[in-house]
DNA sequence: GTGCAAAACATCGTATACAATCTTGCCACC
DNA sequence: GGTGGCAAGATTGTATACGATGTTTTGCAC
């Protein structure tokens, strides 16, 4: 009864089995092993956890709620498939937020805090210049920790969830209308906010987050281009 | 007439039963009929709504992602008691997104959706006026409905739904540390926000939704109050 | 009468079973 | 040969069953 998910499924936590599925997946799909549209059936889901329907299911309503997977009635569940317009939401919803974030970071940030994300922009800039599909989705996540770092920073643990839902997403909609090959952030410009903060220019700060954002945004073509039902893919 | 509105109710009803129980829960919570504390077992949700716990287990969960509920490992679910902490947090995340929603809304608004606010306004200061639990319910839910108003001006669903936790949270706070009768917001500062935003003076409308989100948090008491055992409640 | 231990009870966690619904493939019929 | 409908298969929706975990109560010793 090994599977490929042997992880601390023991006694570890008091978390039900459910989360860790779901943590699992949420995990696979923001490292894109599992890409958008992508079925996930419960009995699938089920089998491949070595657990019954009902915990497969509930780790994918679960997912559903945070917009990573998309079930339909009667119909299953999918590796959510943001449209256009949703992934300009997305991206629209973080630039309303992460300036915020960063201003309350800013007034609570300790040297430790300091020390700590610049350790994970070094991690990210080894990743950068690694081959491999491994190296790739390490960096990835990378990326999208430096965001959540700041809102854990920010000490706002509701806020920080909605960050953690919105660069979840974001990874989802790069993955689909990303063009560049450098997938993530522009690195240096995660150098470039630290370096503001610990100098106190709070405006900078936070236009430079602004221009992040931009930059990601800017890398998209968000061009209907996919199936809007077969039918119209061949009426054209 | 076959056309959204149609399609959008023949969806509901067929959601999932999960689903209708869900929302009926949140609307007892958010209009306070179920205070906090109270213990939600699944076996009675369900016995409530005649339907399995199956099905009581999942609006359950729901609610929990959503932080109207808490769930206890092997102890059940019970309606949210949000820590003075907590409810810190709630207004900041509030302080933090609404200027930024009353930005975007502003830009997007139309006659018409003045129209609506001001209706929504009327409403909500004709219930003002009545007397009685069911008014005073039918406010708290109106004064909510006008900051998610704006939020669906705003024209981005995502960060509609993150407002749409923040106010059934903040519902859950007031009723919890509120200690003015006149439970929801200031009325008067609801309209002021309009007539700002008609006006165009973008930054007054945002000062005044600070002020606004200050003074709802300023009529709370939030001193940690020790657990109300039964000792206590008839020491006084 | 008090304090601790063990059993009875209640409630949750998970699995399995059955019903409802959708999809698919086949065959009769036009 | 094409079309419509019906039946079989697959998948989800919901209910029930059983084991695990906390909580309360009972009973016994001191």
């Amino acid at each position: 009864m090994k599977s490929a998910a042997k992880a601390q499924q023991a006694e570890d936590s008091a978390e039900t089995g459910a989360q860790q599925i779901r943590d699992a997946i949420r995990e696979a799909i923001v490292e894109r092993r599992l890409s958008p549209g992508t079925k996930l059936s419960e009995s699938d889901v089920g089998n491949l956890f070595n657990v019954s329907r009902t915990l497969a299911r509930a780790a994918l309503q679960a997912l559903s709620y945070e917009g990573l997977v998309s079930v339909e009635k009667n119909r299953g569940a999918f590796v959510a498939y943001p449209s256009p317009d949703e992934a300009r939401q997305i991206f629209s919803a973080r630039r309303l937020v992460e300036p915020g974030i960063l201003r309350e970071a800013a007034a609570r940030i300790t040297p430790d805090d300091i020390t700590h994300l610049r350790q994970l922009l070094l991690e990210e800039g080894r990743l950068m210049s690694e081959r491999g599909q491994t190296a790739r989705r390490a960096e990835i996540k990378a990326s999208g920790d430096f965001h959540l770092m700041l809102a854990a920073i920010s000490g706002n643990s509701i806020v920080q969830r909605f960050m953690e839902e919105l660069v979840a997403r974001s990874s989802l909609v790069i993955a689909l209308y990303g063009q560049s090959t450098a997938s993530s952030c522009g690195h240096s410009e995660h150098g470039d906010i630290i370096s503001a903060i610990e100098a106190e220019e709070l405006d900078r700060a936070c236009q430079l987050m602004l221009h992040h954002i931009a930059h990601i945004e800017a890398d998209l073509d968000l061009r209907e281009r996919k199936s809007l039902g077969l039918k119209e893919a061949f009426e054209l």
